[in-house]
DNA sequence: CCTTTAAGCG
């Protein structure tokens, strides 16, 4: 009974079932029922107790029982009760090394796990397909490929790749470390396949982004019949997420809730939420989430990261809420990970701080992925200096963090710097890749670093021979065009060996509408409609071109051409937080309850700002209406809304740091310098492209932007 | 008695 409760992974009932026993039958426990309940011990805390009875009944001469309790205080990392109790075995048999091995594996504790390795070796003792197979767990885990082939080695030598454990063992060692062609081998040579040799090797071409590989495999494995099983289904969500399929998406949710296997395991119901989440499909992620019996801190950062990636930060920061109120669910690494970006993307600094001062108690600083997070987050919130400094303090021995920093730099108008901080990187020997050379061009093109921009991108090709993205291209045409080579820009393109997206165009276009250039815009929006033609914001981006040169019928044709194809102009919004709250203002907003007062302030502003020189550039707005009509537009632009409450809600001279989701409009970005100067404050604005600092009158891009 | 496969995040 006890060990039938240990199989099905009901460890306290196990435990609970052992006592009742004990206490009420008044028969002595034979040597099989103690190693079972140690075992549920292992996987639970009480295993102190047992030991108590075990030496209480005086089992502990007993080989198998001794080896249990060795087991369980291995596995709990505790090593010295482990030790003791090893050496004051009467017979050391093959099953009493394993145990304390494969207690040291299943802890995630290779070193300890190799120690006594080779301590087993200098009694002469050899490794059996157990040692083998729990010592390659543990290899792949720690990413330690050295000893994990080593012990391949082994295994070929020894002709123990036979055995069923060791194979698979291998295969899942190999897919960890993406050598495929080795687990692909490894699966060859196999006589006997089970249900984990294919979940395995399917897992190995899924978590290897290959998904086309594992489905086919998926196939072949139902071909000969072989079942399914719950972790099969885990891998096949991952699969249809990658190959974005939704209808197949529908079919393994259906499968897996056929099975009932949604009710029973919360792993599988995790990968379907994630798997909507992928798919874009959020609300049924949403769905299944809310149908879940049992919901981990899993469950909670996968529906976090699912609304984060769909672009639905808001969403994403109230179900965080909703997990804190949760105190049974406690957050982890994953966590901050989720909801870090959500942050970073509506600008909640005092709310990301929040998250940095949990981190530090949770001693997780110096993770990788954590760590870059808040580098990101500090950076895109306006605080650079904040950003750098912790950028020091964190590992830096992968590219990650150096392309967020980098970024960073970028879109707060430093090339140089990122410059400077990538040279370092070199120095430090980090292996740039393909993301750093995005961020370093993009922070060359924010800086009209236009040769400094042409050296990265040769030297990308030349040295690291990393094949150009439409990504790298379309950072190139911007730094061109920006700078006002627009003709150097289109031959450029022109020279593209792959074919130019919408991404290319835009960027073209972006500078045709800084540059006035009409006669190249016109042929640039032909292009950019031919391969994009639901993007809205193109439409937009040409309308701004077509009513600075006055060319009103133009204008209407692409209004026109835009309503025909229903689409419909992307609101503006910009948010500011203020004590804790993210407040959002949409242009023309006349809902917020301090409405009054800030058409009031704004009002008073700009009477100030005239006097100091500041006359409105008419020519940002596309409604061809009066000139008052026209400058009223202006004034309530979201941004300059967010401003004017930021100003009558804070402090007398503190920073105000606003949120735009588009571009600032070039008359918002005069009217600021102005602001800053009268109010004497600092007023940093992110928009959908990179800060402006405006400070005593003046913006830090120096209006190139 | 001791052995292999699990979901989220840059």
């Amino acid at each position: 009974m006890v060990s039938a409760y240990v199989r099905s992974g009901r460890f306290h009932d196990a435990i609970n079932c052992f006592y009742l026993f004990l206490l009420t039958s008044g028969v002595r426990p034979d040597s099989y029922s103690f190693p079972s309940v140690l075992k549920a011990c292992g996987n639970l805390v009480d295993g102190k107790k047992m030991h108590c009875w075990v030496l209480k009944l005086g089992f502990e001469w007993d080989v198998f029982v001794a080896a249990s309790l060795v087991h369980m205080y291995s596995r709990f990392g505790f090593l010295s009760a482990a030790r003791k109790l090893f050496n004051n075995m009467p017979v050391r048999d093959m099953g009493s090394w394993n145990a304390m091995i494969s207690g040291f594996c299943q802890n995630g504790n290779a070193a300890e796990a190799l120690e006594v390795l080779d301590e087993m070796r200098l009694e002469g003792v050899k490794m059996d397909p157990v040692t083998v197979s729990s010592l390659l767990a543990v290899c792949s885990q720690s990413d330690d490929s050295l000893s994990g082939m080593l012990i391949h080695l082994y295994v070929i030598k020894h002709g123990l790749e036979c055995d069923l454990f060791v194979s698979n063992a291998l295969i899942n060692m190999y897919a960890k470390f993406g050598s495929l062609g080795n687990a692909q081998r490894v699966f060859d040579q196999m006589e006997v396949r089970d249900v984990v040799s294919w979940n395995s090797i399917i897992a190995a071409y899924e978590q290897n982004d290959n998904p086309i590989i594992a489905l086919g495999l998926f196939n072949k494995m139902q071909l000969i019949e072989i079942q399914p099983d719950l972790l099969t289904a885990v891998s096949l969500a991952s699969i249809v997420a990658q190959l974005s399929d939704c209808q197949s998406g529908r079919s393994v949710h259906g499968f897996i809730v056929r099975r009932g296997w949604l009710m029973e395991d919360v792993v599988i119901g995790n990968a379907i939420v994630d798997m909507y989440a992928k798919l874009g499909a959020i609300d049924s992620a949403r769905t299944v989430f809310e149908g879940l019996p049992v919901k981990d801190a899993i469950s909670w950062n996968s529906l976090i990261t699912g609304y984060a990636q769909n672009g639905l930060a808001s969403e994403a920061i109230e179900v965080y809420r909703m997990m804190e109120e949760h105190k049974e669910i406690i957050p982890n690494q994953g966590t901050w990970v989720s909801i870090l970006p959500a942050y970073s993307h509506v600008g909640a600094l005092q709310q990301g701080m929040r998250i940095h001062g949990r981190v530090i108690k949770n001693s997780l600083y110096l993770d990788v992925f954590v760590g870059t997070c808040l580098v990101d987050m500090y950076g895109k919130c306006g605080r650079l200096d904040d950003a750098l400094s912790l950028f020091y303090h964190i590992p830096r021995m992968s590219s990650v963090p150096w392309n967020a920093v980098i970024s960073c730099l970028g879109i707060h108008g430093h090339g140089e710097k990122a410059l400077k901080i990538f040279n370092e990187m070199l120095v430090e020997g980090v292996k740039p890749d393909h993301v750093t050379f995005v961020s370093l061009l993009s922070a060359c093109s924010h800086s009209g670093l236009v040769d400094e921009g042409q050296w990265c991108f040769r030297m990308m090709q030349e040295e690291y021979g990393i094949k150009p993205s439409l990504k790298h291209y379309g950072c190139m045409v911007d730094l061109l065009g920006r700078a006002g080579r627009l003709e150097m820009a289109y031959n450029f393109i022109k020279n593209m060996p792959i074919q130019p997206d919408a991404s290319v165009w835009g960027a073209l276009l972006g500078a045709c509408r800084i540059h006035g250039n009409y006669e190249l815009s016109t042929f640039a929006s032909d292009r950019l409609f031919e391969v994009e033609p639901e993007n809205v914001g193109y439409y937009v981006l040409l309308s701004n071109i077509y009513a600075n040169v006055g060319k009103w019928e133009d204008l209407d044709k692409v209004r026109s051409l835009a309503r025909n194809r229903g689409l419909r102009k992307t609101p503006g919004w910009s948010s500011i937080e203020v004590n804790n709250k993210v407040d959002v203002f949409y242009t023309g907003n006349q809902t917020h309850p301090k409405c009054e007062e800030i058409y009031n302030e704004l009002k008073v502003l700009t009477t100030k700002m005239k006097s100091l020189g500041y006359i409105p550039d008419l020519s940002f707005v596309l409604q061809d209406v009066e000139d008052d009509e026209k400058e009223h537009i202006l004034t309530s632009h979201s941004e300059r809304l967010a401003i004017a409450f930021g100003i009558i809600s804070t402090p007398l001279k503190s920073t105000i740091r606003i949120f735009k989701n588009l571009r600032v409009c070039g008359d918002c970005h005069n009217a600021t310098k102005f602001i800053s100067r009268i109010t004497e404050r600092e007023i940093i604005v992110r928009d959908s492209n990179r800060f402006h600092h405006f400070k005593d009158g003046i913006c830090s891009c120096g209006d190139y932007w």
